[in-house]
DNA sequence: GGACACTCCACCCATGCGAG
DNA sequence: CTCGCATGGGTGGAGTGTCC
């Protein structure tokens, strides 16, 4: 199957340098963390390669849960993001852990959100109440951006990965691993299968305090009033909370800032790829795993570059491949990397990752 | 000072196409 | 099947101005 092509990768060809120069980032062992929640980072790394593909989606489903997929197009088990919305959600984790308790480990209030009024759920068989920021408008477009200074078209932008994310649903399935207390102070696991389709987070605009002039305006469609008197109010897909006080992953705060940096200064180079790569190294990170593995034919499906693969253009594949390695070095993610061959005569990428990120 | 609106520019990535 | 090339859409960003 695998036939020896020039665009294959092969381990003399591989020198992911060639893109951009490292520059120099500020020291991220020193800076200050922000916790993402490890099922939600699983969600992102799902991918399906081509011998799993035989069962549909429709088989593996709960039947409460098929009716409101079929309603819809999906394609794809998991998260699958773009750019900018990666780059929302780093900023609203940034956010909730402003927002939130974060010393207390076993606070009901653990990284839970600094507004209360939302209901209680259930959520793979346990009580569960959502997340809850409440915010002001500059303080998303800060962390979006990483600067405090933007411009209307940047607020634009910003607003519309918002409003897009909060109607974009996603088809997440994941266990939950828990243990309960039985008779005799005993515990045992239990495992809950969550299968949900749902969108990542609900977006509340709050209008207060209005004038009858400001409401008449309101009324006439001036979305200005809304804006600046309001607050937004976010509610979270509890999947991006679950479990978050043991099973996590952690990121500098300012990563979006490092990421751009990363690539050299333009924020438009950084790929899908880079992010979803980033968050397959600081899994393994907080794994413990330090030296790592994955094989070269099945990276381009992580890195959920099926498109390309469909498409046939290995280049293509190949280049992203090598670019999103190259900004985990520069990111310092990735202290080296190599490709070797694997027992079976594959081909595999080794990485070697920085245990203090 | 905050929240935009509007304009202008650079250029990256996705996509289509033709060629071998 | 795979490549390189060209094109066009779209995003990121800077700058300036307005309104409250």
């Amino acid at each position: 199957m695998a036939r020896a092509k020039k665009t294959e990768p092969s381990i003399e060809a591989f020198n992911p340098s060639s893109y951009f120069p490292a520059p120099t980032l500020p020291d991220v062992s020193k800076a200050p963390k922000v916790r993402q929640s490890g099922h939600y980072v699983d969600q992102k790394l799902k991918y399906t390669y081509p011998e799993q593909r035989q069962m549909t989606i429709f088989e593996i489903l709960d039947p409460d849960v098929i009716g409101k997929v079929e309603k819809y197009d999906v394609r794809y088990e998991g998260i699958r993001l773009t750019p900018p919305e990666e780059r929302l959600l780093n900023g609203i984790y940034k956010l909730l852990r402003d927002k939130s308790e974060t010393k207390d480990i076993k606070s009901p209030t653990f990284y839970k959100g600094n507004y209360d009024g939302g209901q209680i759920t259930e959520w793979g068989g346990e009580a569960h109440k959502r997340a809850l920021i409440s915010l002001k408008p500059t303080e998303m477009y800060m962390a979006y951006l990483g600067r405090d200074d933007y411009s209307g078209k940047e607020i634009m932008e910003v607003n519309k990965t918002l409003e897009g994310l909060a109607g974009k649903r996603f088809l997440m399935i994941y266990d939950r691993v828990r243990s309960v207390q039985v008779n005799k102070g005993k515990t045992e696991t239990r495992t809950d299968r969550i299968e949900k389709y749902a969108p990542l987070i609900e977006l509340v605009k709050y209008t207060r305090d209005l004038t009858d002039e400001e409401l008449k305006r309101l009324d006439k469609g001036d979305e200005r009033i809304r804006q600046a008197k309001g607050e937004i109010i976010l509610a979270l897909n509890p999947i991006l909370t679950d479990q978050i006080q043991t099973k996590y992953v952690e990121y500098p705060e300012d990563i979006n800032r490092r990421m751009i940096i990363a690539v050299g200064g333009d924020a438009k180079r950084v790929t899908q790829a880079m992010h979803i790569l980033s968050a397959w190294c600081a899994r393994e990170i907080s794994n413990k795993r330090y030296k790592s593995e994955i094989n070269a034919d099945k990276l381009p499906y992580v890195l959920k570059l099926d498109k390309y693969i469909q498409e046939s253009r290995r280049k293509l594949i190949q280049t992203t491949i090598e670019n999103a390695v190259q900004a985990c070095k520069n990111l310092g993610l990735i202290l080296d990397v190599s490709l070797e061959a694997g027992k079976a005569g594959q081909l595999k990428y080794v990485f070697t990752l920085n245990k203090d990120y």
